[in-house]
DNA sequence: GTAGGTGCATAAAACGTTTTATGGTGGCGC
DNA sequence: GCGCCACCATAAAACGTTTTATGCACCTAC
């Protein structure tokens, strides 16, 4: 069972090259006061040996590993990492593992931090993607606490002087849906969001009630937790509709699994979809994509959102060189 | 920049608990003679001090890191990790890391370990996930020269007596579409595939073949790179008509980008699908979805897969119990 | 000739564990 | 009172690096 794992060290390399392990190992990082001869030679030797430092050694020393984490807090509250029809963070996840293959650093998802044991290794990682924080997220308390470098995408809407988050324009995506409505002639229009206290659903939320001042319509919103899912969905439309109140001409459920329960419901209701009332989601799903009649929804392009977020945090790990902003957009899928 | 990454020790519990650092080690492992009360009591100091072993100390000594490695052979033959409209690969790679977080372990996305230079941690990882492996897969002889633990998913053609690898059934999925397109009335039926030699396109290539000679049908099969993409299936149905033979009552491309530039092809050629010919993916992807017509496709829930492929690995890492044997299954999707 | 550099290389400590080999104590049989 | 064993605990070495502090040799300036 036991590997014997022979590798090639550093002893060895100080050997070949009659040298002190010292002076190879300032040889391979460039460091120290080294003839340039000598630099040349214990590298040649390293070369011919197949030298590469064991990560794991370099690693006590405090020196990066190479190795990032992700974490989705969505899932943690949601308690499963089994999104049933959730294809954004699967999209994300790899999406983020490919931007790190690019640059030599390896991803590993890793659940919530606070949450003991510990998965081994994730207060060893080099820095954190942090999906979706909640309001004073108390993993982002323990990433500063433990000087880990990090960056979230969704803002953490309880640290506003926090800088280092990546997002969609979610403002300009529910505006665009709620014009949407409007422009085909929706005028009593409601949303259905989440309970998760992260900006996801507050900066929609906040969008929604903006756009209704301004056109003057009445606010309509349900929320449900993340968790209910499709059971959710139903039950927001029947609150939406309880005491006899109109069914709303359009209905915006910025999940896709409320979306698709809600259109159920709708359907029992003998509600035609989207004839009587319009129904949207605010994140993409094969379960929109699958559900009869095919649920629109906002495509949130988690790939730039992964391409946007690596490349921040590399900046702070000071792997990636010149800071190329990125912007980022979503797209409605109809 | 540098952290001071100041954790809890086995020194700090060693010296609150009044006991020498071996005494820690052994009583947290469970291993030597001590006494219950000892153990116990440096337990409790442990708990109560949140003490975990740093693991990249334990891993100098060449203990488990909780950490396996994912490798996704077609995507390094395909010389890209943003694989254009290929779900297959995040759906597999997010749900590998679900199943491992089950069990406390940690994915890594590896690239092509035989390519230098690696990244770090690669040769220190627990075991592998090979995805996809070609005929006689130079990264098996790697992993087996290491001595690293290793399942794939689908066999490497070239070793037969090679055992630990889970698969879909391919012969049956296979068997399945060509049963369809005959029952529904088609009797020249062609089958697209990739060059890769795995045994995804092998097992299916005989599993057509097969069945030709049963339906005593003549095989038309027609191979385009894995890479050629939407290009390849174009070509493919050129050549498939070239010198003025009938098109195909039905064609099987065993890849989504494939079966997409396929149908364009078909349509360019004014043949009406699924009319006059029928077209089936072998693995599902956004891309056949948005088709139109939408392809119909085979889903290969790679949920399952992965389920059953870290079932396996962790067999042999020892981390689960009892051998519950999981069987694969796939799904047409129209 | 001595003091102070400069240029180069190295010994040894440190990182946090696990493991091997050794030590001490007390009880028991004779 | 001695030898032996069982029981428990520990010191020290080892894992493969990086880093700090030190050393040596030669040169230069006075």
């Amino acid at each position: 069972m036991r590997a014997v794992r022979r590798r090639v060290t550093i002893h060895d390399v100080a050997r070949e090259a009659g040298v002190s392990v010292t002076t190879v190992s300032l040889a391979m990082n460039g460091k120290g006061t080294l003839a340039g001869a000598t630099r040349v030679r214990v590298r040649e030797t390293a070369e011919r040996l197949g030298y590469q430092a064991d990560p794991l050694a370099r690693g006590l020393r405090n020196n990066p590993l190479g190795l990032v984490g992700l974490m989705l807090r969505p899932l943690d509250s949601l308690g499963t990492y089994r999104p049933g029809g959730v294809d954004y963070f699967t999209r994300l996840s790899g999406a983020v593992a490919v931007e790190c293959l690019d640059r030599e650093v390896s991803v590993m998802l890793v659940r919530d931090l606070t949450l003991l044991p510990r998965s081994p290794l994730t207060l060893s990682l080099d820095g954190y993607i942090v999906d979706d924080p909640i309001e004073d997220d108390p993993v982002i308390d323990l990433l500063i606490g433990l000087e880990i470098p990090f960056v979230t995408v969704g803002r953490d809407v309880g640290r506003p002087d926090m800088t280092a988050w990546v997002d969609s324009p979610l403002a300009e995506e529910t505006t665009t849906v709620l014009d949407g409505f409007h422009g085909s002639g929706a005028r009593s229009v409601a949303i259905v969001i989440g309970t998760d206290r992260n900006s996801w659903n507050l900066d929609s939320l906040a969008a929604y009630e903006a756009w209704c001042a301004r056109r003057g319509v009445e606010p309509r919103v349900v929320r449900r937790p993340e968790s209910t899912g499709l059971d959710g969905g139903r039950e927001a439309v029947r609150e939406l509709v309880a005491g006899g109140r109109d069914v709303p001409d359009a209905i915006y459920c910025l999940t896709g699994r409320h979306a698709s329960g809600a259109l159920e419901e709708l359907r029992g209701l003998a509600v035609d979809v989207p004839e009587r009332t319009q129904l949207v989601a605010g994140s993409d799903s094969e379960q929109c994509r699958s559900a009869r009649p095919a649920i629109s929804a906002i495509d949130l392009e988690p790939e730039l959102v992964a391409a946007a977020a690596v490349h921040r945090l590399m900046l702070q790990l000071g792997r990636d060189e010149d800071p190329e902003p990125r912007e980022l957009r979503s797209r409605l899928i109809l």
